[in-house]
Parts: structure tokens; sequence; C-alpha cells
RNA sequence: GCGCCCGUAGCUCAGUUGGAUAGAGUAACCGGCUUCGAACCGGUUGGUCGGGAGUUCGAAUCUCUCCGGGCGCGCCA
């Protein structure tokens, strides 16, 4: 609809010969938006204020010319010239009812752009550590990224979710031995576990379920042997790197091996069902361990070399990252020779330009913000543009239980799983709840308050809409009539009530909001339009019967409650959320 | 100290990328079911957009500066 209008400015100032070519013009002519106001019409344009300047005339005399120079439409009643030159636009119920008619025709389609080709996108979020279950921040994560998924489909794009599995590095030789521990424990050996290992109960499941077969019995002697019982005080890293050497030289290479691996595997694949659980699916796990098994990581390393991008210093080597506008150069080679996990990082993102991803969007938490300078320093270091990647970055979620703020280490085992949240208050409300408020903004959630309220919540507000609608066809049904869907679409000139031209006017918009979300990342602008969209249709199934007697009215008003039903479920179905019939 | 994010109604937050008289929910109060689902609708009260300066036709939005809060600044991942 909004394009209709862009169509008709474009078309005035083409009549306009003498100010058609000139640049400013060009990149506002399709400048046209909605009005906050009905005062001011459906929509405004504020291009004559925009190039009266370039011009060189004023804004309200240009304004006055565009609209001399507009053809005529059937779309439009009025156009009027306001306050310092805004050009507002009357749409007529003949454009309302064509919109209403191009929705129900397109059906679940209505507001979706085809897929294009170009540009391929590769979103990546969640990427927790496989050290232990998700979280509500992780909750939060995946629920962002999920939606700006569908968003991004929705508006057109290619684009493939992908999950960064960190199976690499000393956590995951940590995990390893706290898993080891929990076994030898199991076993009636005396263990000190350590203050650096991880303390979930979790840790003791993974235990109990792997398969430890093989593995030499240890003794509480022989461990004594090994190490002390104690963990000493002071630094905690120094003696959890110990008890890793011990396990090697106890398990074996080997042995240890496949302690780590069954460990991470058992924890990402409970990542992998709750996120499904979830209703949020990637199209790739991709695991940081390949990334030096396929040596990506040299191949990306040796580019950077190549460019003269890398030096030695102190028995590392650096990436010369203040070249691209990170504040200090970056290890990228330790003094031991083992590649840094910002190595992995350059290598990874090498590897998603190499796969054909034009634009990179990462979802990462508020605390990495120090990590994107140096990343985008990689890419362009190794020829790709900056802008490439995009970073979205999500704000901490606060847990609040009965107003006691809690806290959500995972090394200490103190946290609320994601899972818990979704038994407490539901999937439906959960979703809503994480997409609700701007990513950059810190999130305060109470479990309490979100389950014992959780009939308020907006998200059943805009179910109760949809399940109205399914509620009366069922009443159609009852009185044996049947939706004349020919009578409906030569009837809907008889919408003229208030309520009806507001609904309708609502549901024209939702194409421009889906652009707008994706546009802007913003997920948060389709929930406050689904509740817009709700409330216009709760008043106007308060303010009139529908199942009239009169047919074409009837019809009609049954193609309004169709048309609502129709974008509320694809609006849910965006956001992740069901759109029951009945609740 | 340096960097990033945030500060809008009592509370929780939107604000369409610089537009017209700043909006919702919630809380409080008033009103609406004999009628398609009252998990709903309508109304009232509520603002120094953290403070100040600047940019211009026009600022919650952009710039600068202070104040307050969060996060980061490893040869950890």
């Amino acid at each position: 609809m909004k394009s209709s209008i862009e169509e008709l400015v474009a078309a005035a100032v083409a009549n306009m010969p003498d100010i058609a070519d000139i640049p400013e013009v060009r990149s506002t002519t399709g400048n046209v938006e909605r009005t906050r106001d009905p005062r001011y019409g459906d929509f405004t344009t504020n291009i004559a204020m925009r190039i009266a300047g370039a011009v060189g005339s004023k804004p309200r005399e240009l304004a006055q010319a565009l609209v001399n120079s507009l053809p005529s439409s059937e779309f439009i009643d009025k156009v009027e010239i306001a306050g310092p030159g805004f050009i507002n636009f009357h749409v007529s119920h003949a454009a309302f009812c064509r919109e209403l008619k191009i929705l129900l025709d397109a059906g679940p389609a209505y507001g979706r752009q085809p897929v294009r080709a170009e540009p391929r996108v590769l979103l990546e979020f969640v990427s927790a550590n496989p050290t232990g279950p998700l979280h509500v921040g992780h909750g939060r994560h995946a629920a962002f990224g999920a939606t700006l998924g569908n968003l991004l489909h929705a508006a057109g794009y290619a684009v493939d979710r992908e999950y960064y599995v960190n199976d690499a590095g000393r956590q995951m030789d940590i995990l390893g031995v706290s898993v080891w521990l929990r076994l030898l424990e199991a076993a009636g050996t005396t263990v000190a576990f350590p203050r650096a290992g991880y303390h979930g109960d979790y840790i003791k499941d993974i235990a109990a379920s792997i398969d430890a077969s093989g593995l030499p019995a240890v003794s509480t002697a022989e461990m004594q042997q090994n190490l002390p019982l104690d963990e000493p005080e002071g630094d905690k890293e120094e003696y959890i790197s110990a008890l890793i050497a011990a396990a090697q030289r106890i398990l074996g290479e080997d042995g240890f091996h496949r302690v780590r691996q069954q460990s991470l595997e058992s924890i990402r694949d409970e990542i992998r069902d709750d996120l499904a659980a979830f209703g949020v699916e990637f199209d790739r796990w991709y695991s940081e361990q390949s990334l030096s098994t396929d040596k990506r990581i040299d191949e990306a390393l040796a580019l950077l070399r190549k460019r003269n991008m890398l030096y030695e210093k102190d028995g590392a080597t650096w990436f010369r990252a203040t070249d691209y506008g990170d504040e200090k150069d970056r290890v990228v080679v330790r003094e031991n020779g083992k590649t840094t996990y910002f190595a992995s990082d350059i290598a990874y993102h090498y590897d998603k330009r190499h796969r054909g991803y034009d634009q990179l969007i990462d979802i990462l938490g508020a605390d990495h913000h120090g990590y994107v300078a140096r990343v985008r320093a990689g890419l362009e270091a190794m020829g790709f543009a900056g802008d490439s990647l995009e970073v979205q970055l999500v704000q901490f979620v606060t847990l609040y239980r009965a107003g006691v703020k809690m806290s959500m280490s995972t090394r200490s085992g103190e946290f609320v799983t994601m899972r818990r949240l979704r038994e407490e208050v539901g999937n439906d409300a959960a979703r809503f709840f994480y997409v609700m408020r701007s990513n950059d903004q810190h999130l305060d959630f109470d479990l309490e308050l979100a389950k014992s309220r959780s009939n308020e919540n907006p998200v059943y507000y805009i179910q109760y809409a949809h399940a109205r609608v399914a509620s009366v066809f069922r009443q159609l049904a009852e009185k044996s009539l049947e939706w004349d869907k020919a009578s409906a679409r030569s009837n809907l000139d008889q919408l003229t009530e208030t309520h009806e031209v507001l609904l309708m006017r609502t549901l024209g918009r939702y194409p421009e909001i889906i652009e707008l979300a994706a546009a802007s990342r913003a997920p948060q602008h389709l929930v406050h339009y689904l509740r817009d969209l709700a409330n216009d249709f709760h008043a106007y199934y308060n303010a009139h019967t529908f199942l009239v007697d009169e047919t074409g009215l009837r019809n009609a008003r049954l193609a309004l409650c169709a048309a609502t039903r129709s974008v509320i479920a694809s609006g849910l179905n965006i956001l992740g959320v069901a759109a029951p019939d009945a609740m």
C-alpha cells in the first residue's frame, strides 16, 4: 500500500523535469511514511522540506507544485499540504478494499517477500560453550536469533542459521577432568573437587551416562600419590592444570580424550534438544575443533602472513589489529605454540566468507562487545569489507525469583536453565517476552511474576484475538451458515464502520512492519504491531456483530475476520509462538 | 583511565532511523455481558524524554559536555 503512494510521488517528481534530476530529489523520492495522527491522513512525505534547499524554493510552494503534478488516482481521496510543508495523503476506501483483497488472495504469504538469491546471509547465534546446559541468558539469544532469522527470511533474505560449538581449548580439558573426578567419586574414590572445575549436578549425570569401559580404576591412595587431596589455597588455575596433567597421565591421551569428547557431545546434544524444544533450529552446527583438523586456522594465518599482517614478539605471533582500528595488536600463536581462540575466530569468519556468505550477522552477548573490533580487523586484513560483518549485541537477562536477584555462573553451577524457564512459563510466553524488549535493553525476568500472572501476558491477548476469530467461524457453522468468499469480495465496500476502516488500515501495515523489523533487526516492532492489531480486532468485536442477517455484509465482515486471523497467525509464526483456535 | 550499551509516566518499556500535540502495558479510579468467548471493550488521572549547551524550518532521536547505571579492556574461551 505504501509503495503505491511512493509511486505517485515518483510520478509527480517525474512530471517536473526541472527538479527530477537533482541528486537530493532522487534519494528522497521514496520517502513516504505512515502518519501518526489520522488527522494528517494515512501517509505523508516530507520530500518538499528535504529538497527545498537544493531546489531553491520554499517548502510549501514546492509542496504545492508537487501536488499539482500528482497523477490522479482512485486510491487517493484527498491530498493536503500541512505544517512546514508536509504532503499528506488521505487514502480512499477503495484502496483499503483493494489491499484487503490482496491479503485474502495471498493468505499466509501476505507481507512476505520471495527469497532472493543474493545476498546470502549467515546468522550465527547462541553458540554457548558446551560446558553446561543453556541458561535463561542463552534463552534470550535463542529467541532473538530465531526470530530475526524468521524475519529476514520473511523479508526475502536467503539466510542460514549456524551454531558455533566451542569444543576446543582448555575449557574442554576442565570439563573432561570434572567428569572424570565425578566418575571416580561414584566409584568410591576420595577426590578434592577443584574450585575451577564445573560444579553443576549435570556433571554427575554425564559421568553416569558415558561409556567408561576400559578406563582404569584409581584408588584414593593412588590419587594421593599424584596430587594433594586438599586443593591448596591460592591460584585455582594451577591446581586444575595439575589435575588435567594427572588425568592425561593416568588415563592416557586416548582415555582422557574419550572422556572429554563424550562429555562435550553429551552436553552439545542436550543443548540441541533444548533448543529444538524451544522451536529453535539451526542449519549447521560448526565445530571449532574442525577448524584445526581441517587446517582452516593454518590457511587463515598463512593468508595473514602473506599479507604481512603478522609479526613475532616475545616468542608469540601477533596480528596487526591496530592497522584496522583495534586498540591493540592481538596474539594469534602463543609462546607455547598453541593458537589462540582469536585465531580460531579469524579462521571461522574467513571460512564463513569462503563458503559464499556475503553478510555475516553475529549475535553476541554484550560482554563480548570488545571482541567486535578485532574480528572485523581480521576480516579486513584478509581482504574482506569490514561491513560484511554485522554484530548484534544482546544485553543481559537478570533473573529474579520472588524479587530476589539470582546468580548465573555456569562454573559455580548456580543458574536457572532455559528448560526450567520454559517449563515454568511456557514456550509461547518465553519466546514472546524475550523479544518484546529491544535487544540492547537489559531484561529483568521475574520467574514468580511470569508464572503467577501468566494470564495477563500480552501474548495471550494476541492469541485470544486469533481464538476469537476461530470461534466466530465455529458459531457460523453451528448456525448452518457458510462464508461465501465471492460474496465477500463484492461486498467489501460495505465495511465502512470506523472500527472496520481502522482494522483494514492496520492489516495493510503488516508488510511494512515485516520490512521494518527485518531491516532494523528489531523483532519488537512486530510484537507491538500484533498487539495493536489484536486491539483493533477486540474493539471491533465488542462494537459490532459479525454474524448479521444481511448476507453480503456478513460475508464481508467474515472476510475481515479471516484476514485478521491470517495476519496474526503469520506474525506469531515468525515469533515462534503458537496461534491457537481455542484457549 | 580508555571503549561499548543504557537513562522516556509510580513500575516495565515502545518510539517507524530528524517530523506535526511523546505513546502502550501495568498500577489507581469510573463505566460496559439477556446478544458471535468479559482472557474483552470504553473513559479518567499520570511527562523537566537524566542535566546543560550546540547543529536547523523542526531534536526523545544527531554533536559536545557533565551526572547516574551495566559491561568490557588476558599469550582464557
